[in-house]
DNA sequence: CTTGGGTTAGAAAGCGTTTTCTCACTCTAT
DNA sequence: ATAGAGTGAGAAAACGCTTTCTAACCCAAG
């Protein structure tokens, strides 16, 4: 057959030290047997006599052998891994999200890959894609991505689960945080303490997760036409809630609801600098309810994301998809509101 | 050879739509040419007849064809893939290097697989080690690891970077933050605002980079004999900061060293609920200047740990050592200190 | 007209596994 | 004693690709 003692040099995935050389074929040699029954011993197939496995099994530990992934997923057709593309890393609930699927995946024996598509929403797909085939799944968080994309994109990364997008019909699972839900609530706590003038600091227009606050708000504001809901452009970050400072205070409102916790935060900063009192003068509100929260001074009302829970459930889906349990309907996570001392009654006129 | 038109079903690495079904073959039979030729094509390598490559890159194109990287990685023996080994994904240092690292190393066209040892030494090594096998190299961070074990590791891991934590004489190559010289810059920042009587909120005892930091007091506290450091063991997280504060007061110290930015902000908190006025009776200073650590009130004193840059320094010392490039020595990162609003005076007796 | 060098394309040998298929052997029942 | 079933192990094909090796071909030079 090949090479009888050699083999030659070959590439080197495998270990650099110099030990572990031939793979299976050492080990069979070594026991005196062939590389399918070390298969099968390595694998836990019964059918072998127990002298010959343990010889194996002496010989496996001897020579340190480990299977080659690489080769088993090519022949399996299965890799054990999954993918988890974002649009950007650097934001925590992304992070948070990532930490959940890899503990979850881990759990089931699955590894994660990571793809950052960084913001770029042309690449994503093509990123999406790549990384599919060197996987068995992919977990997409696409927020930015035009549903008509995505119809086309999700197909052909089967099988596939999407986080905080749904696409109706499509049959493709998914879960999602009802922001709506969430800051529907957080408004109704408002005009609950008596505010009238409430403003909105909006995140970036084009995400699904701004516009579906503001799906969330537009009920509330059917359901309370009393309420005057402004809203301003504010953006997602620290900064963005810090530079919406004077435009809030412009706006005459006595709430406001910010994106997330950390324009919440930049805002809240902002108006302490000016000596505007929280939430004596204007009370506001976060989302997310990051670690932070419950430690800024005063300590943020918020609305609790639990983004790690979610990357689980994201996982605990494709766990069953992968098991061959039919998708179900879409999970929604309702967000739970922690009222803390950001929010207090409307001042008197 | 091979089945002649059909060949059976096969396991389903490849797309589930029904299209793209046979590889390399399936193109090469559109085009009417080898596998070979076609594997020359994709491959960009030279000396195929401009006729005939022509035809191939129109049979890829209609059948989508994309060579499948596993069998690729099989036959070059390499992946493309680094593997990255943290302690705790929940932790937002170890997020941003992720980041750094993925970012970067997107850019050289490698991907990341994450693997979160969930803090568990034992296992550490063994997931380390499975990590490699589906992957070119690993970046490791292991803090908590003993030196011992490490080095015992690494061989098996090569090619390997470390982060934070060097291995002197292995030649391995790792890159750093410089927590010591930060936290003793940080005493002397402290020390020329007239403080005498400094605490130092400690970390987890186990962990290298706490016992970087006590270093770095222990070199301060040589120098500046006039001055009396107290260490209190507090934790790593927000609430660990918090729960030092009475601790804190009862060390009769009119500042503080927080293990890091957490720590601060809970004591932080903590001491403003108390009514203590920072930094009039009391001056913080934190470590890793996190987003938020400019928008507290007051602003945070702290040490610049760039995360995202650090994981990108090690991606590129990875990339040298897997261009071949001898590793050289051990590159550092020096924090740049953030003078802010949480340090003052020291209070008159 | 033949020989030799330079191209270009295909055949085939891997890469390291798993798994079917085949065969040899042992044991039981006739 | 011998056929038949049952067990266990090895040979070989397959997974999908890359790359060496070989052969065919064309053209220029002797």
């Amino acid at each position: 057959m090949t090479g009888s003692t050699d083999g030659g040099a070959a590439p080197a995935v495998r270990s650099p030290r110099g030990e572990r050389r031939g793979g299976i074929l050492e080990v069979a040699r070594l026991a005196g047997v062939s590389a399918s029954t070390v298969s099968r011993v390595v694998n836990g197939r019964t059918g072998v006599d127990p002298v010959l496995a343990e010889r194996v099994r002496d010989a496996a530990a001897e020579l340190g052998y480990r299977a080659s992934p690489l080769a088993r997923s090519l022949v399996l057709g299965r890799t054990q891994t999954v993918a988890v593309v974002v649009p950007d890393l650097a934001n925590p609930s992304f992070q948070g999200m990532l930490h959940g699927i890899t503990r979850a995946a881990a759990h089931d024996g699955y590894r994660v890959l990571v793809a950052d598509s960084a913001e770029d929403v042309d690449d994503e797909a093509s990123i999406a894609r790549e990384t599919r085939m060197r996987c068995d799944a992919v977990i997409l968080c696409a927020p930015r991505t035009p549903t008509e994309t995505l119809a086309e994109l999700t197909p052909t990364l089967e099988p596939v689960v999407l986080v905080n997008r749904t696409l109706p019909g499509s049959g493709v699972p998914s879960v999602a945080i009802d922001y709506a839900d969430g800051i529907e609530r957080l408004a109704a706590h408002l005009a609950g303490l008596g505010h009238r003038r409430i403003a909105y600091l909006a995140g970036t227009r084009a995400s699904a997760s701004d516009a579906v606050r503001r799906d969330g708000l537009a009920r509330f504001a059917l359901a309370h036409p009393e309420i005057s809901l402004v809203t301003i452009e504010a953006g997602v970050g620290l900064a963005d809630g810090e530079q919406a400072a004077d435009e809030v205070l412009a706006a005459d409102v006595s709430a406001v609801l910010a994106f997330n916790d950390l324009v919440a935060v930049g805002l809240l900063r902002a108006l302490t600098e000016r000596g505007v009192d929280v939430p004596r003068d204007i009370s506001i509100t976060g989302f997310d309810d990051i670690p932070f929260a419950a430690y800024t001074t005063p300590a943020l009302t918020t609305a609790e994301v639990p983004v790690e829970a979610l990357g689980a459930l994201a996982w605990q889906r494709m766990a069953a998809v992968l098991g061959g349990t039919p998708p179900g309907v879409d999970e929604v996570l309702v967000p739970e509101l922690r009222l803390r001392g950001s929010t207090g009654p409307a001042p008197a006129e």
